[in-house]
DNA sequence: GCAAATTAATGATTTATTCAAG
DNA sequence: CTTGAATAAATCATTAATTTGC
């Protein structure tokens, strides 16, 4: 797909020009935005006051003001948060090991009471409210549902598959499913 | 807190279903449902193919052969389904309007932070020669252009000539320090 | 010390989602 | 149901660090 890459820039002409701090230095690569110190903690300023997603305008006002720093396009700075950001978060899911994300989706459980006319069919019985329990996490590999796992999904719905005629019963506005044959590697 | 390591289960008392499937093993957590990541894979995977508002029957089917990784019950899926489908929305929202928190702080922005960057300018792509087309995008949605295209955020546009408008040796040896302000309100 | 070789960072692209408009 | 907008995740690719043999 590197189509688009017709007029690229040619590659060589490693300058490594850039020691220190800055860029400018007129070396010149075309490679690619090699920013400079003053950059980047300008950047990570942003970025730690809070700053994520910034607009077209913040982008090009940012790109202006550090271009006083040395060579740089709007495009590296939408790069640079996008990137970030993206470290960041894998930065900190790595440390918590992660497997927390279906945990914290699931927290509100609680403040949702307003299903109140959804309460449909299962009487909510006595349902213990918070009592969060932060269980260590899962100590088994994160994928370790990758084959086996589906297959025993398969099996099991095959198992269980026979007592269900899967009538689509009313209340049912977005009925294009499959009769929920959980099998997903069947998809 | 938690751990009553001598199985606390404070209202329940029904025994960590979790078995041996997974789930942090000792989970034993009665308060609240905790899916295992198994549940999880399958909810997720319903929910991308569509699914969003299970009906009744969908629901007791989910809950039915979910059960097989572990404790769950009707509602678990309807509270999971109503959540998510709430969440991502939320999120949608959030990461649509801004996501950033500075708005709040400082809203000193020009005159839209909504936009949120329509086509994010540099989508260029051309394909040079014969047939191809060149499918060059707006640059700025916006107006705005007070410097001619020094930058022009052309995307592989930059040639791989020495592109630095910028020397950076500024005839302008006092000006070690430019006056930039990049703090988040000038933006 | 110095480059070639190897590894770690991180800039730049591609791909896959979601929601919502048409 | 189809398509557009807008990412975030995943991936690719290049540059900077570093290691290593002389």
């Amino acid at each position: 797909m590197e189509e688009g890459l017709s007029g690229f820039c040619i590659k060589g002409s490693h300058v490594r020009g850039n020691n220190g701090n800055n860029n400018g230095g007129s070396g010149t690569k075309c490679g690619r935005w090699n920013p400079t110190t003053e950059q980047v903690k300008v950047l990570t300023e942003l970025f730690r006051s809070g700053l994520r997603t910034p607009s077209t305008d913040q982008i090009q006002k940012i790109s202006t003001q550090l271009s006083f720093y040395g060579k740089i396009e709007s495009k590296n700075v939408f790069y640079w948060f996008q990137n970030h950001k993206a470290r960041e978060r894998q930065k900190r899911r790595k440390v918590s090991i992660d497997e927390n994300d279906f945990i914290s989706r699931d927290n509100i459980f609680n403040n949702n009471n307003k299903i109140s006319s959804s309460k449909r069919f299962f009487e909510v019985k006595e349902y213990q409210s918070d009592q969060r329990v932060i269980e260590t996490l899962q100590l088994f590999p994160l994928n370790s549902f990758d084959e086996n796992e589906q297959e025993k999904l398969r099996f099991h719905a095959n198992e269980c598959r026979e007592t269900s005629s899967f009538p689509y019963t009313i209340n049912n506005p977005e009925m294009d499913h499959p009769p929920l044959d959980l099998r997903l590697s069947s998809l």
